[in-house]
DNA sequence: TTGTACGCGTTATCAG
DNA sequence: CTGATAACGCGTACAA
């Protein structure tokens, strides 16, 4: 319709800069005429590109990783590319055959949560030469490209403001750390900050479980009926801590008066609680888009790979204070 | 290596009971050996099938739709249909050209959340033969496929257990309405059920928001600086709720003793909440299958179109009681 | 600035 | 049951 060739077409939509003014009209006009889309496929074979990168989440279900996938796929389509996001469910088989559907289906580019995974399926990646970008995790000497933070550090810290606001006898609920090596660093960070004051974790005052409210609650339960209760307990992410205030509200005692709750994230649900959440705060959504753009560099072949750190914050609300106040 | 030509490894690969056991295995061998891939872009050339979906949600970040969302892949996933999702930010202008990405993108299927958008989009649909199911929202004679609920009905036995409590100043926190058929629905089943006592829900006592926790706090605000004061909220979704009960605790009120408030969605926010949230019941994750069923038979074969209305359910918790109590 | 011609990796058809 | 071969739609040297 435009009375060109298919390579004029090919090029007013990829290099419009490269094309005459006149005859790119001609070709837009008949672009907008017959609603034409290029054919996905076409494209990918011939340019051996989809535009495509992919990510493996452990679940959508839950807000923790919502915000900075939200972030990085904005950031992504910003360069014109798709963010295909596939389930693991917290299970390392799992997530190795989504990574492999990804690949499958042609992505360009990898995002995967965490470091713990395995070492033959790194090797994989790498002979295939296939760019991907750890996120949510971050350690001193990370092998792998990372935009994360330190887990285990942040943990500490927490823990250690427990610890001086005089708590003693404290118990965590944490994630299931098999897998996990973000779950596993909080344990961690935890342990490092009691040992500190000749303090220990051990199986009476911490229990692994899932991500869940109801996890959260039953774990608190059985926490709590230990006597001497704890007067504090760790969580291993917000969604726990909310099921342990929920629980800590069932058995009719009040938080932080009877129990302190703390939680780890700083996701919405934190201060809409009541006590609201003394929590860690994980920027999220920057940390979606240096991913976004670490991997785009990578893919660009730019060179060197630079790790990102964030900085997590202490976020003190309503549910830490001292011991029997 | 398997010393048998492409269309032996196709078959191989896509029907492998065309092919014999020994040259099978042969192939099979070679495959593991050079942890071969086919290529997806040739794939879907040759084909003309990415066996890709793709579903344009408002946002990620809210876990209203993650639920619906996991389930819906979780459906595809299991007929090797891959989900690839985008987001509008609740904008219509910005759904179009997300549909417009994703088509581009070579799905063969799309899934869409309500029903309200220009005719123009569904009709260059139809025009493209791609196969499409509307989800969150149903109504008698929806023109389109689609799986939801009747959210104007819902809505409306909210408000009138609301009323039989003996509620008469009643208030609505509401979604932003402009382009969202179920955030209007909403309002017009609350407005349905008032009119039923003769009430109305005018500028004063209804006010329209983005649903973010701290949006429906300031709502709050400003509906409960009303006198006399509303002695019920009613609000569009549990976001909204969940940031009202928030304020209503920092005004210094107790819920559902000076205001009760209720929600709509019933996520799993609303039971960690304090007062629990009394709410509607929405099933998520069934509809989301549904429509993986629905869209995928659309896709196959060009059959009759069998919408999917599912029933909601009003879950009393402790957010709402008589006024005064 | 534009057109020609080839190749990308797969599937489908048809012949053997 | 298997192989040869022609599409599929696009990008891109290269030539004009």
């Amino acid at each position: 319709m435009a009375g060109v060739s298919t390579a004029t077409v090919s090029r007013v939509l990829n290099e419009p800069e490269r094309v005459s003014a006149k005859t790119r009209s001609r070709v837009e006009a008949a672009v907008a005429h017959f609603d034409y889309t290029p054919h996905f496929g076409g494209r990918a074979l011939a340019s051996n590109r989809t535009n495509t990168v992919g990510a493996v989440i452990p679940t959508m279900e839950n807000a923790i990783f919502a915000r900075g996938l939200q972030a990085l796929q904005e950031a992504l389509a910003a360069d014109g590319v798709t963010l295909v996001v596939a389930t693991s469910n917290y299970d390392p088989e799992r997530e190795a055959e989504q990574i492999r559907v990804l690949l499958g289906r042609g992505v360009d580019g990898l995002v995967l949560i965490g470091e713990a995974r395995d070492p033959a399926l790194y090797a994989m990646l790498e002979r295939r030469g296939m760019p991907f970008v750890l996120v949510w995790s971050w350690r001193p000497d990370c092998p792998w490209p990372c935009v994360g933070f330190d887990n285990r550090a942040a943990a500490r810290a927490m823990a250690e403001r427990v610890l001086d606001l005089g708590h003693r006898h404290i118990a965590m609920i944490a994630g299931v750390t098999r897998g996990n090596d973000r779950a596993a660093a909080r344990v961690e960070g935890v342990r490092d900050a009691l040992a500190g004051r000749g303090l220990r974790l051990d199986e009476s005052n911490l229990i692994e479980t899932p991500y869940h409210l109801e996890a959260g609650a039953q774990a608190a339960r059985r926490l709590l009926a230990d006597s001497p209760r704890p007067t504090a307990i760790v969580c291993g992410n917000d969604v726990l801590a909310a099921g342990a205030l929920t629980e800590v509200r069932g058995l009719g005692l009040k938080a932080p008066a009877d129990v302190s709750v703390t939680g780890f994230d700083d996701i919405d649900l934190a201060h809409a609680l009541d006590p609201s959440l003394t929590t860690v705060h994980v920027p999220h959504r920057r940390m979606g888009q240096a991913a976004a753009k670490l991997l785009l560099r990578l893919r660009a072949q730019k060179g060197e790979t630079t790790n990102v750190v964030f900085e997590t914050a202490l976020v003190e609300r309503g549910s830490l204070a001292p011991p029997g106040k």
